[in-house]
DNA sequence: GCCGATTTGTCCGTATGTATC
DNA sequence: CGATACATACGGACAAATCGG
């Protein structure tokens, strides 16, 4: 449904890359010759180019052209990358999800809970603990929290399925930006117990912490998800930039 | 150093907004008092805009302006984000780094490495291992494959200095963007030997595999870092899309 | 080495659409 | 409803880099 234009151009040409459409080292057709293909302006065309830029898909090169640089990655691994929820990740990686909840609870944020979230003290807070399993093992547990003033109406129920899709679809909530931080922490017994490792084996999960915001520039959730070390895989593309 | 106006745009409200010249969450100055303050298009003042948007520092909110979400990180672990050497991040928080050289061999990719850096059959590869200490800690071991060809003239004498340094400064390359995986593993050896833990500590590293590209498109790196768990810290900003 | 054609990079002006207030 | 603010799109101009003759 990306009624936008350069949308389309960018959604065409990436799955051209991602096709085999275009050989991996190899120039795409100049702009030039995409503004005659899509039928529209030079920077239409330079918009999407620049976001498969940002995708690392493809690099520019002044003067020559736009080289392609994508390669599938083997898809062994539950595969993080941008701003997704669980059941999103899942379809993507061509696996069932199932999700338990193991906590539901309504708080109001202290000091140490401000402090760890960044949430205003007092604020009135949904926490949530959550165990994610993919094809019937138990990969993520999560720990969440959204400010209960931007997601009214949250139920245990809702949390079983999806919570993205009940933000989005029925709240019409717009979810926009999410900044995270990865670091590796030592297991504690609820991960030992829930993620069914055994400190012999693995005494380490891996920690994403993501503070997002909605389409009001209001931060509404945080989450610590702790992962399986074993399959955990994060991607990431970085473009270098001037100091 | 960047003649480039957006550039220059972009850097001049990055610096207003770390250093607190607009306030956390509130809106910037809307784009047409931007256009007149630094006299210029409105195209330029969105492209420096847009920039921030990715780093996470603000939010564009249709219809009403631009919202500062930025909040300074307490910067008492060793904080990975965008592309960067060693040193330059060692500088960025404030330490002082030290590298020292393992080992510094040049080799033919067989198929294990083609398998494991990417890059062709047969191709001339350095390979080097280097241990990075931060204030005399050592924090990460490096495996370095740089591709004989793009990087001609490799020593260890500046592998103990700086590579990155080398390669923008002397041979004039320039570095453009980085494929990075990030992962867990269990410690090797090498590790624990090296990186001084123990494994009845944590038994785990932090691991980062990255392909990096030159402005010709070319691969000319795959490094694989190896991080102490207790000094990794990765730092990302992820923007919601329509698939 | 120079020159001209091609290709990407930067910048501007303008018009129209859409969301907020 | 009108004013304001961001989003999309177009077209044009010039600069800078690459490449072939």
């Amino acid at each position: 449904m990306p009624k936008a234009k350069y949308e389309q151009i960018y959604k065409d040409i990436k799955q051209k890359i991602e096709s085999g459409d275009y050989a991996y080292s190899e120039l795409l057709p100049s702009e030039n010759i995409l503004i005659h293909t899509y039928d529209c302006s030079r920077n239409t065309v330079r918009r999407a180019i620049g976001m498969l830029v940002l995708d690392g898909y493809v690099q520019t090169i002044q003067g020559k052209g736009v080289r392609n640089i994508f390669r599938p990655v083997a898809q062994n691994s539950f595969v993080l990358g941008g701003i997704e929820s669980f059941h999103e990740s899942a379809i993507r990686n061509n696996k069932t999800g199932r999700t338990q909840v193991l906590q539901f609870m309504e708080i109001i944020a202290d000091e140490k809970i401000q402090a760890r979230t960044g949430f205003p003290l007092g604020s009135e807070l949904y926490y949530i603990q959550r165990l994610h399993f993919l094809d019937e093992k138990p990969l993520i547990i999560n720990h969440n929290y959204f400010l209960k003033s931007a997601v009214p109406g949250l139920t245990a129920d809702i949390a079983c399925h999806s919570i993205y899709d009940y933000i989005e679809h029925t709240l019409h909530m717009t979810i926009v930006n999410s900044k995270r931080i990865m670091t590796v922490e030592k297991i504690t017994q609820v991960d030992e117990k829930y993620l069914h490792l055994d400190v012999n084996d693995y005494n380490c999960v891996a920690v994403v912490s993501s503070h997002t915001y909605n389409s009001d520039g209001v931060m509404f959730e945080f989450t610590q998800s702790r992962h399986r070390p074993d399959y955990f895989r994060f991607q990431d593309n970085a473009v270098r930039r001037i100091n």
